[in-house]
DNA sequence: GATCGCGCGTAC
DNA sequence: GACGTACGCGCGATCC
């Protein structure tokens, strides 16, 4: 990071924030406004102006040089207002908490140190910007030094100052000399005003050259006043002169920037009422460093050390680290990225985050590198991307037992917010860039010896340093369990998951390419044919929104439903309320087209295309740090959206197979949203139709029409079975009537009916967007946070989506979580029993796995006490089982 | 020719 | 504006 300063004129920040901010209180009365105006004011310079180094500078209680000068200096102030006095005192131990540092000299004002500062410390800086709105101090402006005004988010440079006072910052000190200040009472020249110095200045460049000059002065005020109020300009002068060689008695590096959010400071700003800062501090947290770390800031690349392994002498510098480490940071490159499978290029590895040693992937020496951590078991090997090394090191170190700590994993437990990408965690949190490689420059591996072991050496020197930034950050949050107890060990068994990969059946999907490519060219045809009767000979590409609008709106007239923001909407939803108007044959037509073709182009053309050649199965990659609310998601292909609810879709799932000889077994958790939120919520109407093993959403319809179960009809069970998924996301009246095509009044009826009768729900779904304002996070039943600073967004669209998250993270999350031990759970015990079936997927709430015919019953059993098992809730869980040569015909 | 945002649709 | 979490296709605009 550039070196930058920031000097703060605190007595501005304080005036201005109490007068800028509406009166409020801490709970015992205190006025707070100023408090936490400045609070904010600060923060606001942290988080936007990149600063590595602040200095709080504060004007003397005593008198000053200034007031010996001249009785009257500043005698036109008046006291402060009441409310403001004794936040004086609690913004200094803010301040003080803060850590940030604070200048105050006996004798002095604030400017004084300000101009010192400037003077002496400028060239320390890459640039020095001083926040204050007193006009005075802009005379420091010019090179590296600026001014800033935080509430107008101004920078001034000396074009800006010109701008601003009409002069140059060089001509500020003469400037206020003829034309006085009235804040400070300084004097000036009676007579001459702003206008008019700063046309004298631009003539005469300063007042001294108006004084040589004086007889030639134009106008009767001006040469009235150079007649008799020279003493008083003279006077104003060294007044608003500034001090610039005091003796600051502060060191640069004590300026330093290391502001950490302690438990002391929280407290504080909870005594005084602070909510919503504290989370805005955590969270600022996150992005700064902790104390006592600023050694590992290193400016980049250039700091780490780099060695390649090229002699015994290396090993045996890396076998004495062995001896005296339990950690190492460990960071490959594969020749080609995307599969499990392929070969490493090359390695880099790191023991304390400063050196590395570096073997390419020929070199001789990673032979005895494998050896001395097959000799250590016990060491904790950092990782970015652990899947993938679990892997490389399980296959060249015999009996590899290492445990893992991976950076992206906790990186995404901390915070499952946003961009985990290695280049932005190393940037965020330790402020060290590391290059990327670059497409121009040519694969990996074409790169010179020298640029692989720097480029890799960088990684895995950074990756140990963010290890351990990561680990003090889950310890901090509270997040340890999540992770070493969830997420770390989830992460070897999706690796084999991956690896393990699905049966493809080829030649059915190649036969259901035809099928459907057939129906396709069948609606082709019609659509031409309905076309063509009406005259109508424009080709149209059906499977182009733009084209397929124009065809409908423009050509055919047909009423316009609703837009999109570029265009007419021409969603299924559209197209089905204008084949409900029967103006046309068309939009139906559309309709199947999209179906067939969706299924065509995004499964039954493009999962083949991914079956692996060798093992002959498709191998998705799951990703565990993408999904916000702890969920896994599946790319390349996505095999947790295969189809399932329309029949044409539903037959792809036939082309997944087992293995000969060999069954797919499915098991899912029934209803495992509902059952959570009836635990969590403890409605008793809920928790007891659970208990009592009856149909969920049956016996909802029952509860909210008032009729008994056997008198619910399925279309009532269907709004029942709506709104109770409605329900978990937040859903409105207007979304329950879009959805199930009924008035808002009556969706609004039957919301208000469903929450008389499930009472509790309500109750529950309004404390968690209560205790999620307070916190800034929601949590899951096992510990999982997602942080929602949106929640307390004066915006009303932005709020209500944060609390449709905030009541629906929690439920989705814990869901998550007992799957994902479940998971854990079943491939210990399959481990223990030494059962050769294998857990292939995972789709939310269903695991999938291929079964050796002669383990059905043990796995049948371990999979359904070991699910239902995960933990103990106020309502069962329950898993349902499936058994199948296909993941089609289940039974 | 590569990349990206959009509209749309699939799953839980 | 209005239903949470994902992935990915084809189109068409835009960049190089």
């Amino acid at each position: 990071m550039e070196k930058r300063l920031v000097i703060v004129d605190i007595s501005s920040f304080i005036f201005r924030a109490f007068y800028a901010i509406r009166p409020m209180n801490a709970p015992d009365g205190t006025p707070t406004n100023a408090i936490n105006g400045v609070l904010s004011m600060l923060l606001k310079l942290i988080e936007k102006y990149e600063l590595s180094h602040l200095v709080l500078a504060q004007d003397s209680k005593e008198k000053t040089f200034r007031h010996d000068m001249y009785d009257e200096y500043k005698a036109n102030r008046s006291e402060p207002p009441e409310d403001l006095i004794p936040q004086f005192t609690l913004i200094n131990n803010m301040t003080e908490k803060m850590g940030l540092q604070c200048k105050q000299i006996i004798g002095y004002e604030a400017d004084d140190i300000i101009g010192s500062l400037c003077t002496q410390w400028k060239t320390h800086f890459k640039e020095v910007l001083i926040a204050s709105s007193d006009k005075d101090l802009m005379q420091f402006v010019g090179g590296n030094v600026f001014m800033l005004d935080t509430m107008k988010d101004i920078k001034y440079d000396t074009d800006r100052v010109k701008d601003k006072m009409g002069v140059w910052p060089n001509q500020i000190v003469d400037f206020l000399s003829i034309v006085g200040d009235s804040s400070d009472n300084v004097p000036g020249m009676k007579g001459i005003g702003v206008k008019g110095a700063s046309q004298l200045l631009a003539q005469y460049g300063s007042l001294d050259g108006c004084i040589e000059n004086k007889h030639e002065l134009k106008g009767k005020r001006v040469i009235d006043a150079f007649n008799n109020y020279i003493a008083e300009a003279e006077l104003s002068k060294k007044l608003v002169s500034i001090k610039c060689d005091l003796e600051l008695g502060l060191d640069v590096e004590e300026s330093k920037l290391l502001f950490y959010p302690t438990e002391d400071l929280i407290q504080f700003l909870k005594d005084l009422g602070f909510k919503r800062d504290v989370v805005r501090l955590e969270k600022l947290a996150l992005s700064l460093d902790a104390p006592g770390e600023e050694s590992e800031k290193l400016g980049g690349v250039e700091q780490f050390d780099y060695l390649i392994v090229n002699s015994e002498t290396e090993i045996n510098e890396i076998k004495s680290l062995f001896d005296k480490s339990e950690q190492l940071s460990l960071y490959t490159e594969f020749k080609e990225s995307s599969s499990i499978k392929k070969d490493i290029a090359g390695v880099a590895i790191s023991f304390e985050g400063k050196k590395s040693f570096y073997f390419d992937s020929e070199s001789k020496f990673l032979g005895a590198f494998f050896k001395l951590i097959e000799e250590k078991p016990s060491v904790e090997v950092i990782s970015e991307h652990s899947k993938r090394d679990h892997f490389y090191l399980k296959k060249n170190v015999e009996k590899f037992k290492g445990k893992f700590f991976d950076t992206v994993q906790a990186h995404y437990v901390v915070d499952s917010s946003g961009n985990h990408s290695f280049e932005r965690m190393v940037e965020n949190n330790l402020g060290i860039e590391v290059s990327k490689l670059d497409k121009k420059d040519g694969p990996f591996v074409e790169l010179p010896i020298m640029e692989r072991s720097k480029y890799l050496g960088a990684r895995a020197c950074s990756n140990f340093l963010l290890a351990s930034k990561l680990k003090k950050d889950l310890d901090d949050f509270g997040l340890k369990s999540v992770y070493f107890d969830i997420d770390l060990k989830l992460l070897p068994i999706l690796a084999n998951m991956e690896q393990e990969g699905i049966l493809i059946n080829h030649n059915f999907f190649k036969e259901l390419e035809e099928e459907f490519q057939e129906k396709l060219k069948g609606i082709e045809g019609q659509v031409k044919e309905a076309l063509s009767e009406i005259n109508e000979s424009t080709e149209v590409n059906l499977r182009s929104p733009k084209q397929v609008g124009f065809l409908l709106f423009e050509k055919l007239g047909l009423p316009v439903i609703s837009k999109t923001k570029t265009g007419y909407s021409t969603s299924a939803e559209v197209l089905e309320e204008l084949d409900a108007k029967g103006l046309s044959s068309i939009p139906r037509m559309i309709i199947h087209f999209r179906e067939i073709d969706k299924l065509l182009s995004t499964y039954v053309r493009a999962i083949p295309e991914l079956v692996d050649l060798e093992s002959k199965r498709v191998h998705t990659h799951f990703n565990q740090h993408t999904a916000a609310t702890g969920r896994l998601s599946s790319v390349h292909p996505n095999l947790q959206n295969i189809p399932i609810r329309s029949d044409n879709g539903k037959k792809i799932r036939k082309g997944f197979i087992a293995s000969p000889g060999k069954l797919l077994l499915t098991a899912d958790y029934s209803q495992v949203e509902l059952r959570i939120l009836a635990h969590f919520s403890e409605d008793p109407t809920m928790v007891k139709s659970f208990l009592d093993g009856l149909d969920i959403h049956a016996q909802t319809a029952s509860e909210v029409l008032g009729v008994s179960i056997d008198q619910v009809s399925p279309n009532d069970r269907s709004m029942a079975k709506a709104v109770n998924f409605g329900l978990m996301y937040g859903q409105s009246s207007f979304g329950l009537a879009k959805a199930l095509g009924i008035s808002r009044r009556d969706a609004k009826n039957y919301i208000t009916m469903y929450f008389e009768r499930f009472n509790k729900v309500k109750g529950y779904m309004d404390s968690l967007k209560e205790v999620c304002e307070e916190k800034g996070y929601t949590q899951t039943l096992f510990g999982r946070k997602r942080f929602l600073p949106d929640i307390n967004s004066k915006n009303r669209t932005i709020k209500s989506a944060a609390e449709r998250i905030a009541v629906n993270s929690p439920i989705q999350g814990t869901a998550a979580d007992i799957i994902k031990i479940a998971m854990i759970n079943i491939s210990d015990s399959l481990k223990e029993e030494g059962l050769k079936s294998k857990m292939l997927l995972q789709v939310h709430d269903e695991l999938i796995f291929e079964v050796l015919e002669e383990e059905i019953d043990a796995l049948r059993h371990i999979v359904r006490s070991r699910m239902e098992g995960v933990v103990k809730l106020k309502v069962p869980l329950s898993v349902d089982m499936s058994l199948g040569v296909n993941w089609y015909d289940l039974k």
